[in-house]
DNA sequence: TTTT
DNA sequence: TTTT
């Protein structure tokens, strides 16, 4: 009835966007999340979380996403179940992303290529209706 | 550096209580939440979303959840990293609890029981320092 | 760059349903969430939240929200200024919903009217684009 | 029942730091979180929300929070009323945290002074038993 | 009294 | 496969 997750953490990799056999958008990606403690030897551990985003979201996470960037995501958590080709049941999570924001400046493009500053604090949400899944 | 989830759904059972080897309480149960739309078939879908408590929060969770009640969770998603019998590496998903309430009445006691009626609404929040992972 | 409040809590009367100039409908209502904790009297004390719900959202709130019933609010925090009579500045706070949601039954109806039970735990959420101010 | 508020924005002012009689550290602040749109004349605006926060963690805000820097704060919304001189009843609205974390790199200290980096990310976060109010 |  |  309810089902609300925000995050705020670092892109492992830069998103990966395909497409689906409709020509649906969906970009993925990795945010790792740092854990509120440190371990007893000391060590910072991190929740490595997979996110998904459709459509606009989807390409607007592609365009401003990269490896290392500090991201808000607000969705959903969604468990998905499937059987593997060992006939055994596997269950997939995943956070379906109706919200993203980067929080950082964008890395300074390699060989003085411009940048795009318009999307430091952008809002990028989107309506629960343009969520295929 | 932030990872917080709430959900509101059904337990599909009642939490199972167990004690790690140095008699820390632990509680796990599984949620049901139905996603926010029905598919083209019109039927309805839900998250199964395993969570589990410590402590204090675990006893608690274990006295008055029982399957079929509605209950609000606060927490955090972690992903834990295993590798299986065949090697194989594997993630499991779960919300690691810091505040359960549930939002319905109990139900009816069997065979003329008495009803505690002290946990509708009842707060039941912890402190980070008592969830040992 | 980014606002989200969650709230449950009971209506404190009907939502009061009004229409701006140019024909917006607009619900307005109170919730009243207990606070966590008994004063050192063994009082409980509540937050009286004023909420906001624009276009379809009010009147939704509007047909299945009555004095007392339980709801979920998600939305955002509002801070509006203005002058009053005596030419002082006031603040007035309130949450601009764009999710409501009933999470009682309804009550029953008066003198054995039918019940429209379709609402209990239907997602109502609506998109930013929707809400007006 | 339920009482969560989660704010992105940037410090209007740096912290001020009081004292209750018995000697409660109480820190306030003000945080500017832009709305997600601008007006029809293309300005953005702004919702300045009072937040304040008890004990160490007043201190830790005190300590590393300044005018501009960006803030996530958690907690809940709390709506006080009092009456004014002219015997009015007036109310106010505030976010009790329990939790704040600075998201940016704090501005170079004037003239040369050290930098103390180890606030960045830090988890600053109490337990709802050290909120005295 | 308002931040970038 | 993991980020700062």
């Amino acid at each position: 009835m309810f089902n609300r997750i925000i995050l705020i953490g670092r892109l492992t990799r830069d998103p990966e966007l395909r497409y689906t056999q409709n020509g649906t958008t969906v970009a993925t990606m990795t945010v790792a999340v740092n854990r509120p403690y440190t371990t007893k030897e000391g060590e910072k551990e991190a929740d490595f979380i997979d996110v998904i985003a459709w459509n606009k979201l989807a390409e607007i996470v592609n365009e401003y996403g990269q490896k290392g960037r500090l991201a808000l995501v607000e969705g959903r958590l969604q468990i998905r179940s499937y059987t593997d080709k060992e006939e055994k049941k596997r269950k997939v999570a995943e956070v379906v992303a109706n919200n993203v924001r980067f929080l950082d400046k964008p890395k300074q493009a390699e060989s003085g290529e411009e940048i795009d500053w318009s999307d430091f604090g952008t809002e990028i949400e989107v309506d629960e209706e343009d969520i295929p899944f």
